[in-house]
DNA sequence: ACCATACCGTCTAGTCTGGATTGTCAAACG
DNA sequence: CGTTTGACAATCCAGACTAGACGGTATGGT
């Protein structure tokens, strides 16, 4: 992920890295912010990053990909997953062990249209210039966002 | 989640909990089963759930519920979750940052496919007598697994 | 100059993870 | 009958991760 993040990005600090994913593949996986300077610190030492570090002021440490890196990418981008995702879902979790699935559909359904509002917008502004896998990403989230809606607005 | 697995269980051993979480609940919601261990140590010292240990051989614990873990459970139940789950999805994660999609839907198919097949089969056995809450969680299970086998299945 | 606010990185305690390890038991086998 | 085997059950450990507090740094406005 953090491959992806830094060749996605060209060159960046772990802050900027943080932004972009929280904003975007963030919705389907998920990593601590701490855990991006930890990583980024491990991969250079890997040799799959560059590190450069300001002198003054924040010291900020920019990082870019080094050859190895990206051929690392590379690698892992032709292998294609087989593992299917994992859910995590208190909603479920809740409606699975007895809740009233009235008000819980209730508060899924708010949850899961403002959702499903962000992405829209978002795909009606970017849909355009968005590389085609960010796209295709975004896209799955929007059908599932509608599906949930669906799932919870039927128990409302 | 561990109340709620007790409870579903009337009593039961850490062991017996995992057996049953792996085969349900742990598809929208898992945690380790040493976690389990710990967790059900914790609620018993919390005076929530009633801990009855074997003398000899395995010195098995078993755990129930307490006058004050049904209430802490029912407490729960009757606040409905706002939070959205959380996906974590590898297939995504690599469509993001720009794998081929061509054999990445393939593989995802094949996986996706027979998670549906299992579902859909647990369901046809199950249907008639799983509480409604698990029925439906069940249900959940198998629309999105439909969607998924729909957006993959269209990159293929 | 000063303040408010946003930016950015680091730290810590506690929790969780993955997997190995140790031990228990019942049934099958010679 | 003693032994072996494989399933059952609990525990342990090192390392990774989590949540969020904390402490510095920059910037624009007054």
């Amino acid at each position: 992920m953090v491959l992806g993040l830094v060749a996605n990005a060209g060159e960046a600090t772990p802050y900027q890295l943080k932004q972009f994913a929280a904003r975007s593949v963030g919705n389907f996986w998920t990593i601590q912010h701490a855990q991006l300077y930890t990583e980024c610190e491990r991969l250079a030492k890997a040799g799959l990053l560059d590190e450069e570090r300001e002198e003054g002021g924040r010291r900020r440490r920019t990082y870019a990909l080094t050859g190895a890196g990206r051929e690392a990418l590379d690698a892992w981008r032709a292998t294609p997953a087989t593992e299917l995702g994992e859910l995590r879902s208190p909603g479920l979790l809740q409606l699975f062990f007895g809740a009233e699935p009235g008000p819980l559909a209730a508060a899924q359904v708010e949850s899961h249209a403002a959702k499903l509002a962000e992405y829209e917008e978002l795909h009606a502004q970017a849909k355009d210039w968005l590389p085609d896998g960010q796209r295709l990403a975004l896209e799955a989230g929007i059908a599932h966002e509608r599906e949930w809606l669906k799932f919870w607005g039927a128990l409302a």
